[in-house]
DNA sequence: CATGAATGAGAGTTCATTCAT
DNA sequence: AATGAATGAACTCTCATTCAT
């Protein structure tokens, strides 16, 4: 009996695992429920069955991964302990996260040049939870009078959309440095130091009261 | 001069012009020929007589997007004042311009989620061409002390990649604060406003030494 | 065992036959998906869950044809009587079996006279096959100084492209007897007649030593 | 205005030229309308102009090709010297005629097995001129007791299908000698060798009184 | 006579989804 | 819980044909 229920989780969790990186990897429409399925070595209908539809598999996608990325940054964040090594802490496991799983960036950013489009209400919830992560460090650091002329989701944006992008372009900047030498793209950046630099940068740009 | 039932410019115009509000609006896959079809009242099969296939349009689309935002930033630059009134032009011109075109921003985030997978050559040429025109700004004002530890691919990504994701979340900005007052996401600030705290942060960014 | 609702084996024929009668009258280009799909009243994008494609599936139907026919020439053929016999089997069966399913001599020649252009490799082996039997015939004969001046392809030809000719134009070769009675175009003669006649006088051709 | 005229007539000649071997590589389906303007070097439209559609194209074709052989086998033939000798003209030159021009016997072969679905009309008064020309030399033999038990319809397939047959399955017997020695396609055989095969052949067994 | 622009009616193929077992 | 069979609605693309110039 707990054989069959481990089963059903299992084969629940495969879908999932196999969307996700096919998702991330073709957007939503490129992807095929044949793709997927084959990808679990799971009858195609199963998917249908466990997930009701495709929009619905995505969605439980997406907030497997928004979930996934919010524990992680709770988790990983000695919070509270000063605004600015919050602020490093979201930084950097932020990018440590995306590096690890390069499909969250694609979601994320395929998600957000939608508006939403897929998933209006669900997006909504789980993207606001990681901005209220960094709006509540931003704004302890303003009542401490560390940061000034603190616009949160601009700062949102400079930081998350800039790891995302770095993330989602490296193969393409990669085949960019192999064909022109001459411009720097930064294709052999590696992640810490790209966090490190957007760290030091954004406490830099947060610090001064212009 | 007369106007012309049959005229291939126009219609070739039209054509462009649509597939980019749809491909911006659904993104690739989501848009069908038919559509484009219907929102220019031609028929379908001149798509395919002008662009030979759905590819080669989006192709079209993206090259003429492109195209003209280069175009626009080198006009309304004037080019090499000072390195920080040229960063301030670069901004706040692609900024006013994708306010303006907001479909821009849509098509080219989607496409960088994609890491090119739609355009590989062509995307790279003209991508490349706007990184290119920041990066010499860049490497002026280091060139003349005033900026500093630069790394122009990160620095990139947090303008662009920051005004186009504030763009095309407008709608969904808005929605939430309807929402939620408790958040302030930003969603009644006007473009001028936003690319100037951009400016402004990012040019304190680039002069500290650190 | 009870007749079933979803039965694998029974649609794929079902497919097939249609599929071959459809193919013979009208030639490959001329035979739509739909029509093929109505006459079995299945879906269409059965005929492509099955048969993968136009091609596939025309591929499947010729490999059907030509297999039946092998079989049932070497079925039908008491082997290796006397050589003699054996070319009346074989030139009496073939006939038969050509007029009893009319479509094949269609697909045959218009499949010669397209040079194998829409299934080279499968093609060949299936002709081949055929034309190894008759082969075998004539050597044997040849060997025991029965037949003389042997050139089996061109005898190949001349006993199977003529009864093929004269299956497909059966028809036609009616109507013009309607049309005109001067002309004798064999409208009325059956094919035990025509295939004892081809048969008397290949049997002559081959014995004399010219 | 003898300009004008000639030129008329040389683009339609340009058309049905090209046409010819369009049809007969491809056959009537698989063959379009740009492609064989493209061919000519001649707008679409214009073979809409000259020959209102593609069927009429084809007919236009047809005739011609039909004519041709027709008017090649009539003044070729030094008519009525004996029925053998016209036999043997009748052959040779039909061969003769097949082989230089290969398209010939596609057309044919192809008409032949849609029982002249394409031109019903057209196809049964150009090809029964040609049968007409055998049956009158068998029907002159049979008079003068040289032939005995004709049957003009399938001796005329015999050698015409035979013909046709071995004309377009050249390149397909050439690939099969060289994938397999062992059997003997005639695939180096000449044409002349190959009519005077033919020839000694079917005059031998007309001259049979079985 | 000649052209390029335009069209409508399909054709083949795909795919999310459902049904029967 | 799981599968393969089946479907209907779309989608991209093609092509004969016509129109305007």
């Amino acid at each position: 009996m707990a054989k069959q229920t481990r089963d059903a989780e299992a084969t629940k969790a495969k879908i999932i695992q196999n969307a996700m990186l096919l998702f991330a990897k073709n957007g939503y429409d490129a992807t095929t429920a044949d793709e997927i399925a084959q990808a679990c070595g799971v009858n195609k209908a199963m998917l249908f069955y466990y997930y009701k539809n495709k929009a619905g598999l995505y969605a439980a996608v997406m907030t497997h991964v928004l979930d996934a990325i919010h524990e992680e940054i709770i988790t990983k964040d000695k919070c509270c302990v000063s605004p600015i090594a919050d602020l490093e802490a979201f930084i950097k496991t932020y990018a440590a996260y995306c590096d690890n799983n390069p499909y969250v960036s694609s979601l994320i950013l395929r998600e957000l040049s939608d508006s939403g489009a897929h998933l209006p209400e669900m997006m909504f919830a789980s993207l606001r939870k990681l901005f209220g992560l960094l709006s509540e460090i931003l704004r302890e650091g303003e009542k401490q009078g560390l940061f000034h002329n603190i616009e949160p989701m601009i700062i949102h944006f400079m930081i998350v959309g800039t790891i995302n992008l770095l993330v989602t372009t490296k193969p393409m900047r990669k085949k960019a440095a192999e064909l022109e030498t001459e411009l720097n793209t930064c294709s052999d950046c590696d992640i810490d130091e790209i966090s490190h630099y957007i760290f030091t940068k954004v406490k830099l740009m947060l610090e001064m009261k212009q």
